[in-house]
DNA sequence: TTCATAGTTCGATGATAGTCGAGTAATTTT
DNA sequence: AAAATTACTCGACTATCATCGAACTATGAA
C-alpha cells in the first residue's frame, strides 16, 4: 500500500506545539528559534527539535545571523494550506474576553503569510472587483485596463511585480470569511503599501491587523470602503487595556 | 494564547490509515467503511475507530443504507485542503515497483470528486478546445454550437445538467499537470458516460482510472484522442499480475 | 429460526513521539 | 578572558494513540 505523501506534512502541522509557531510564522516574518519557543509555551530544547522537523518537511527555512537562526515559512504554498485547513477547522468556541476580542481582531484583519486577510481583506477583494479594477479567472484574478492604470496610481510597480517567479495575483480562500481575498505578489504589494502609508498595523503578539484612523479614512476616500463599525474602537481600546495591544 | 485549531483537522489527516481513506473518497464517491478499511489495509474495528473520529471532525459524513454504512467528505472545502496539502507535500522517491505503478496510474488518469483528471483529463479538454467543441470563458468553459450538437450525440443530457444548482462546466487545477481539466456538472457527466461505455474503470483500491482496450479505441475513432504510450497495455498487464487492478 | 454479513464498542497492548534535563558549541557582552 | 546568551544534540521518561481480539447490535438471506 502507497502512504500517501500528504500524511508526512500533516503530521507535522498536527501538532499544538507545531501549529502554534506556524501560526506565529504566518505572519510573513522571520522569527528567531527562542520566541518561537515563548509562543508555543515549550523550552528552547523541544522547540529546537520541532523546527528541525519542519525545516526537513519543507514547511520552513533558515538563515542564521550570529548565533541567531531566524525561521519562516518555506514558501506562499505552505501559507495557503495552512489557510485551506483552518478554513475546514471548526471555530472553537472562545474561553476568555481577552481572547474573545483577540478572534474578533483575527476575523476583522489580519496577515496571511504576507497578504491581507479577513473581513477587510474580502471587502476590497469585492469592492475591486465591482469596480472592475480587477476580473476573476480561474484561480486567479487579472487587471482590466482600468485596474492598471489605478494600481499604477496607488503607488504599486507592476513591471517589478510581474519580474519576479511568484505567481501574481492569486485566489485565497479566507477561513473567516469563507471567501476569497488576494494572495500572490500583487497581494503581498498592496498590504506592503499599506503598511507604508499608515493604513494599517501590526497588533503586537500575533497575525492581527489594526485599521488605523487614517486607515478608514484612506480605504473609505481611495477606495469608497466603508468598513463595517462592529469592530469600534471601542474595542480596539480594550484591547490595548488588556495588553494584547501595545497603546 | 489561543490554540490554532488547526491542529485538530491537521492531526486527522496526518496519520497514515485516515490519510489513505480520504485519498480513497477524494476519488467523489461514497464509500462503506468495509471497502475503506480494506483500502488503508487495516481491519473493521480499526477503521471504525478512525471514521468516527473524522465524522466528529467534520471531515466526513455518512449515511446509512440498510446494514451498510456509505461515508463520504463533509464538503468541497474539504477537498481543497487535501490537494493543499499534496501540493506542499514532498514528492516521496518510490520504493517499489509496485508503487512506481501506481503513481503513475494516478497521473495517467484518476478521479478528482466525481470527474476525470490526470493526463487523459488534460488530454481530452485539449482536444475540446481545438476541435472548437468549448471554449474557455473566465473560470469557466461553454458549449460552442458544434458542442452542443456533439455532447447530445455522445449521449449527454444538457437539458438535466443545465436543470440543476451546479456549476456547468468548471476549471478545475490539476496538481499533477499543472493545468486544468474539467471539474463541474458537465465534467461529472462526461466520466460517467465514459463509465457507462466501459471505456474507463475504477482501479480498486485507489483513485486511479484504467483506460480500457475499447476505450483506447473510442477516445481514437469519437475525439481522435491518441494518448501517450507511455502508459501501456504492458504496463496495465502488470498492474494487473501485481494484484493491484483484478483483470 | 438460524446463519452470514456490516458495522460498532470495549479493553489490552505496544510503539511512536513529544517533552525536558544535561551537556556541547558558537557568538556577543562585560 | 570570563560570563551570558542562543541554539543544538543526546538520552531517558512518559503519555498518547493506533491497532486488533473479543463481544455486541442490526440487517438481510435461507
Amino acid at each position: 500500500m502507497m502512504i500517501p505523501n500528504i500524511v508526512e506534512v500533516a503530521s507535522l502541522i498536527g501538532d499544538a506545539s507545531r501549529a502554534s509557531m506556524l501560526m506565529c510564522l504566518l505572519g510573513g516574518k522571520s522569527l528567531p528559534a527562542n520566541e518561537l519557543a515563548r509562543a508555543a509555551r515549550i523550552t528552547p530544547q523541544t522547540a529546537s527539535s520541532h523546527l528541525a522537523k519542519m525545516v526537513e518537511g519543507g514547511l520552513l527555512v533558515h538563515e542564521s545571523y550570529g548565533r541567531h537562526r531566524y525561521y519562516r515559512l518555506a514558501n506562499s504554498e505552505v501559507g495557503q494550506a495552512l489557510e485551506a485547513l483552518n478554513a475546514i477547522a471548526p471555530q472553537k468556541p472562545v474561553r476568555s474576553l481577552r481572547e474573545s476580542d483577540e478572534s474578533r481582531a483575527l476575523h476583522f484583519a489580519r496577515t496571511c503569510y504576507d497578504h491581507l486577510a479577513g473581513e477587510v481583506g474580502v471587502a476590497w477583494i469585492d469592492k475591486m472587483l465591482q469596480l472592475v479594477l480587477l476580473k476573476e479567472q480561474g484561480r486567479n484574478f487579472v487587471l482590466t485596463a482600468e485596474g492598471e492604470q489605478w494600481f499604477g496610481d496607488f503607488g504599486i510597480d507592476l513591471d517589478g511585480i510581474r519580474g519576479g517567479r511568484r505567481h501574481f495575483a492569486r485566489k485565497c480562500l479566507d477561513w473567516s470569511e469563507r471567501r476569497y481575498h488576494m494572495a500572490g505578489a500583487l497581494g503581498a504589494a498592496v498590504t506592503s503599501r499599506l503598511f507604508d502609508l499608515g493604513w494599517i498595523e501590526r497588533i503586537p503578539g500575533g497575525r492581527a491587523i489594526r485599521v488605523t484612523d487614517r486607515g478608514f479614512r484612506g480605504l473609505e476616500d481611495k477606495f469608497g470602503l466603508t468598513l463595517s463599525s462592529d469592530f469600534s474602537t471601542d474595542l480596539q481600546r480594550r484591547l490595548i487595556r488588556n495588553g494584547f495591544v501595545e497603546g
